[in-house]
DNA sequence: ATGGCTCCTACGGTATACCGAATCGTGAAA
DNA sequence: TTTCACGATTCGGTATACCGTAGGAGCCAT
């Protein structure tokens, strides 16, 4: 663990395997030992216990009925749950984010600027669910916020897959959804709290139609 | 921990834990340490350590900068933010959950004649909140389970405390309860998934409507 | 060749020990 | 009396060690 800004080793490790398994290094059904990634990330059990732990309340990895660790596969069927969810959550959260806070109309300008700059794929990807994040902590329920953020890295993982899958596509499609957050944004500084409730759901339903699903999937 | 069900030990000490904070043997604001808790519990730091992280998690606990373990002050702005959640999830669990499949329908029928049989307030409580659950559960989405399940720690504290504030008047109004209950199965049995959407939205806001709230809550 | 049995290994659960940092109490100085 | 500083203590983070058990490999019997 040689350079990490997290203060614990426990969330060092955390975010490293976390990372190995968004880039696919980690792939679905890989079995984890946590002496062995203790041994591999230079640590001892316990931070690596602790980050196992982490992982598995993210959805990112599952402990069987024996207590081994495997890396999540996610289905079709998993993905179809984490759209119903943000169809949910978010349109909900742009209601109750209405009208927007100087302080995070001000931070949704600045993920618009920075993603109109952005060069790299990942880079879109994590500005767009940065975007929506910002929505569902604007409206003010701390709560709300924890559970989106719960669904947050099984959805990272999932787009992952999928650009690793449709590298070329995407890229053209991405610069719809930056327009789209624009109309968004527009939206909140000029109309009503249905208004952008019923923006929110179309661009989670648009969201869904142009994700390429079902013909291949990462798990089994 | 002389005697417990649980596998593991950091298991059986969340079960205590949780216990003693649901009945008020830990207010709100109680400093706990790792040290101090596995001496009383018996045990070492290592299941203690895994029991906070688990009642972190669940809402119960709280850690602060400096790493010191608290046990969560409830506001009424908390009991407003779960309000707000099972308005927003609950109604659409139960339109998902239209129909109702023979397993969740019997799981519900014998919840109900539990609810009948019930001698205690703290029972009628939990078997409230199963109710809910089941329904959440019979949505289909193992995610919205979790989801719901996250909020339902918060929810048990804080109906814990309102029911030692006002041991007396609960009671008649939980009759209620299990009468609303048994309308709803009713209609997931007799009408449409819209309907039941609707008759649990209702619920809840009946629901909200005769918890005595904002006279007095248990924090600071 | 196949089914089952046994032994061995690897893994997770737990206890204990060590360390640095934060906290609190105490006493000295102003 | 108040305040500041310093030492003792506590606490959380981490490492290491031990134990029971589950899984797997090899062997034997059929």
């Amino acid at each position: 663990m040689s350079h990490s800004q997290s203060s614990t080793l426990a969330a060092a490790a955390e975010d490293r395997l976390r990372r190995e398994i968004f880039d696919g290094q980690l792939p679905p059904g890989t079995r984890l030992a946590e002496a062995a990634e203790a041994r591999r990330l230079g640590v001892s059990r316990v931070p690596v216990r602790e980050a196992f732990a982490a992982l598995e309340r993210d959805g990112l990895l599952e402990f069987t009925e024996t207590g081994r660790t495997v890396v999540k596969k996610l289905t079709p069927q998993d993905f179809e749950e984490l759209f119903a969810l943000r169809l949910l959550l978010e349109p909900s959260a742009a209601r109750a984010a209405f009208p927007l806070s100087q302080k995070h109309r001000l931070l949704l300008e600045e993920n618009l600027s920075a993603t109109r700059n952005a060069k790299t794929l990942d880079e879109v990807t994590r500005l767009d669910l940065e975007f929506h994040q910002l929505i569902v902590a604007a409206s003010g329920n701390a709560r709300l916020l924890k559970l989106w953020r719960s669904l947050r890295s099984e959805l990272e993982l999932w787009l992952g897959y999928l650009h690793r899958q449709h590298r070329d596509q995407d890229l053209n499609t991405r610069v719809g959804t930056a327009g789209s957050h624009e109309e968004i944004l527009l939206c909140f500084q000029t109309r009503s709290a249905p208004a952008c409730e019923k923006l929110m759901r179309e661009h989670i339903l648009g969201w869904r139609e142009w994700l390429p699903l079902s013909d291949e999937n990462p798990s089994k």
